[in-house]
RNA sequence: GGAGUGGGCCAGACGACCGCUGAUUUUUGGAUCACACCAACGAUUGGAGGAAAGUCCGGGCUCCACAGGGCAGGACGCCGGGUAAUCCCCGGCGGGGGCAACCCCAGGGAAAGCGCCACAGAAAGCAAACCGCCAAGCCUCUGACCAGGGAGACACGCCUGACCAGAGCGCGGCAAGGGUGAAAGGGUGCGGCAAGAGCGCACCGCGUCUCCUGGUAACAGGAACGGCACGGCAAGCCCCGUCCGGAGCAAGACCACAUAGGGGGACGUUUAAAGACGGCCCGUCCAGUCCCCGGGUAGGUCGCUAGAGACGGUCGGCAACGCCCGUCCCAGAUGAAUGGUCGUCACCCCUGCCCGUCCACCGGGACAGACAGACAGGGGGACAAAACCCGGCUUAUCAGCCCACUCCGAGU
RNA sequence: CGGGGUGUGGCGCAGUCUGGUAGCGCAUCGGCUUUGGGUGCCGAGGGCCGGAGGUUCGAAUCCUCUCGCCCCGA
């Protein structure tokens, strides 16, 4: 399977981001917020924030390479035509690995395709 | 062996799979007359730190005028050296701390001037005198003694006078002692004196536009002179000396896009004003416009990593460091790469006897007690991530290792 | 990258320039007033002034270093 993740799938200027937050759906876990925009046909694309508040400059590097490395897994299995922004919150930063890749699993797993082959839904469990 | 001082090193290793990013390159596609260029997949290869941090100093670089003069302002401040430069480093001097190894110090000027020194104390900066000490003199009182006088038989008492002692008052001398304070105009001893005092002497301390010796110098040692005059604070103002033009890679350059003209204000067609020049003035440049609000654009390329560069060595120097030679190329991201998962092996910490059903509790038993190793199980690995680049400083930091030195204890 | 502000009882702030007693309001506690509560009045407790070092006889105040928070400009 393709576990890629080049520049062209993330979000990076500025008008992105504010696009979706305007226009986008919300939802939250313990440690993120999750922002979805739908968009026809193009393949699903991610953007990160995480402020300053989540820690020092390591511990917020840290949270962002956790959150794309998820993405990066999680990819194939996710619907297209989507356009995420996922916030970090500050309590990410005191938090270890597995607990925040728990958390974005669960996050993530609301948008993935129905995969009539596969039972994803207690397999990730 | 214990306690300590100074300096240095390291920042777990290897492997598998899946990714990110720079450079080179194959193939394919787009584009083109063809290159250049763009995109995708693949191959090779590189990819955080000792502090990358804080941004506290100093430079390089770029633009502003080739950075000019003055004022203001700021920084620094023993001496010598190192350096591109420094508030840094090295060596020395002086002072302070420690038994010692060693550590700490903004360490110029208080006889240029101003200011401050609370409370206490008599007095806080210029000499003065609260308690106190003291000789002579004057006055008052008390006491002892002497002389004279009146009355009286005589003596005391009474009156007057002199002298001695004490107390008090005022005019003086002194600053030893007491007391206050952080600090009171040298200290100790002897002499001296009415009492005292550098008043004199000895030693110590202090000072000097002085001299000698050593040292490049700071300074040290000595001599001579001065009886001592000169309190502290300049991290209060200040004075003296040295240094500093301003901004910062969002500097700056190029390409693309866009340059519409709404509202308000300033100044002027002679001097000038405004601006470049971001503290002010002069000076220089510029030449008819300039500033503010509002509106628009904020894409790409270069700058961007070969450098006061790293490593090794010879020589010079006590050292910081410098000269020369050889070898090497070692991150360039930009919503911001350098990662995730797993395995094995090292390192550190904790736990540990046997039996009773595998484990836990509980019960019983063994061992005088402790330490170390092996083994088994469990846990841990800090601080902190380039953002134009260097040199320092400061701060954070788990575990470990190395070198030199000091003190204490024991043994030989 | 550059600049500014701030840290003082539980809370919000003075005092810092010009060094010597840390003060104000709310809150807390006790008493009085009231049948009781509130209000009002009287009184009390609570601070090594963010941390370390230095200058000074003496530091919240002056100086140096450092930590945290907040804000602004490009």
């Amino acid at each position: 399977m393709d576990y890629r993740f080049p520049k062209s799938a993330r979000l990076l200027t500025s008008r992105e981001f504010q696009r979706v937050s305007s226009q986008g759906r919300r939802s939250t876990t313990r440690y993120f917020t999750l922002l979805t925009r739908d968009v026809l046909s193009d393949p699903i694309r991610l953007g990160i924030t995480v402020s300053r508040k989540v820690g020092n400059a390591v511990q917020r590097s840290r949270v962002k390479r956790l959150i794309r490395e998820t993405f990066r897994l999680l990819r194939p299995m996710l619907k297209s035509g989507l356009e995420c922004v996922i916030i970090a919150k500050p309590m990410a930063g005191q938090t270890v690995n597995a607990e925040l890749l728990r958390d974005l699993r669960q996050l993530l797993a609301r948008h993935e395709i129905p995969d009539p082959t596969a039972l994803h839904g207690t397999e990730q469990k």
